[in-house]
DNA sequence: CAAATGCAAATTGTCTGACATATGAAAATT
DNA sequence: AATTTTCATATGTCAGACAATTTGCATTTG
């Protein structure tokens, strides 16, 4: 592990950058720890400081953990699904929100991604998985929810509908997908009628996902996919016309 | 923005969460400047280091950057998708090797999810794309490459039939599921006629992409995903053989 | 002997103050 | 007017100190 004191680029990144490719490489190993940081800033002859920004930017990452006290430091850090989660979802909201991407775009994506599930959806269900796609379609139906609830339920429901492929790897990857979209569906008002049709489309995803018909989820996805489109559409065009400014 | 100095977790660490937030909600935007150290320790009444570490665990996450001299200072960063990637692949990467997920879990995942883009890409593929696959192929026939370029290789190839979905968010979500398999992938040693049974396949879904024919490209991803995982079941169970320890 | 107590050591967390370095803008010079 | 110099501002780095937390060990106590 080696330095560059000449580098332009700040020695916490530099030696952040070291340790983290000796996590990568499998050399630094979950739950072992690094040396004080007294003994690295000894080792990259560098001051406290500096080593701290260093394990601080990995500490960002989930990279590290720290503990106080005499037998604490820094340990190489188990990444947990739900870690990784969390950080998926707010980089893809992030870069849905700050790099103008459309909201047909965002959703195309969206359905593409979760029509993967159906197949896997379909096979392996379990009760408990359709059991929290009804509830939140019942939740859906309830009058006097907020377009904000709505929308959150509706997020519920695709997680379960997500879960039900029971491929953690697969959840992961699609909470990104689901979640970041959330951000943009908040911004569409839904109307009775809207909804009524929203939750038809979602009963008869669970009906599928009960019959375990991997092709009548996807089916209902892509019908589900159609009716949001259009109904962003209608939201973007009434918007325009209104504030025709840009 | 507020702080409470009586929380148990690291005063920076509640600092970048304070920024985070602001940026997350938008109340901070792309290219605003925050305050400088020296001011942001005044206001959130730390010590100048500390604001530094939390500087440094937004940085790590790519959701500012800083620049020295005189109008200098932190400034709100436009996450790219370049950087997105990046990120999403290091997470995707660590967190299957640490997790002990099954090579099948993770194959399983990443072939669904790729699948996702088969209609996409046979509707909206260019030449380029199609190119860039055939290029891949030709690259994989040849003689004497090591197991490793010709993983990479395979890499490319469906990193040009997912591009060629032309949706740059399916682009990224994917970009994890597709390169996080290559260490898995390097584990294995490819014969020829592995390597023969691979091409044919990656042959028939370039067919398939240049007759823009979705479902041809879908089934060409199934019977890859079969050969893949009888493959890595063949080479585990030989090394299970081998050494039987566990 | 067992349990409670106290203490020392190690380690991270925070603070203070200083200097180095980079950079842009204003001032001085040509 | 163009160029150079100076200066103010900001981040990057360092050194040293103390606070807070935790563990292990020695000591005391029941």
């Amino acid at each position: 592990m080696k330095i560059d004191p000449n580098n332009a680029t700040d020695l916490s990144a530099q030696i952040a950058k070291a340790i983290r490719d000796e996590i990568i490489a499998g050399r630094l190993i979950v739950d072992q720890r690094l040396p004080s940081e007294a003994e690295l800033a000894e080792q990259f002859d560098v001051s406290r400081s500096t080593v701290r920004e260093a394990l601080k930017r990995l500490a960002a990452q989930s990279l590290i953990r720290t503990q106080r006290g005499a037998t604490g430091g820094a340990f190489v850090n188990r990444i947990s699904f739900e870690e990784a989660y969390a950080q998926q979802i707010t980089t893809s909201t992030l870069l849905l929100s700050m790099n103008a991407v459309s909201f047909e775009t965002a959703c195309e994506a969206r359905f593409a991604l979760e029509r993967s599930c159906a197949a896997l959806c379909a096979r392996r269900r379990s009760a408990a998985h359709l059991a929290a796609m009804r509830a939140e379609i019942h939740r859906q139906a309830q009058p006097g929810l907020t377009d904000e609830a709505f929308c959150a339920s509706d997020v519920s429901f695709h997680r379960a509908l997500v879960d039900g492929a029971a491929n953690p790897v697969l959840s992961y990857q699609l909470a990104g997908a689901v979640e970041a979209m959330q951000p943009l569906m908040n911004m569409i008002t839904f109307t009775a009628r809207d909804r009524a049709r929203i939750i038809a489309l979602h009963d008869r995803i669970a009906n599928a996902a009960e019959a375990q018909e991997g092709a009548g989820i996807a089916a209902g996805l892509t019908a589900l996919e159609e009716e949001t489109q259009s109904l962003a559409a209608g939201v973007f065009a009434a918007r325009a016309a209104r504030s025709p400014q840009e």
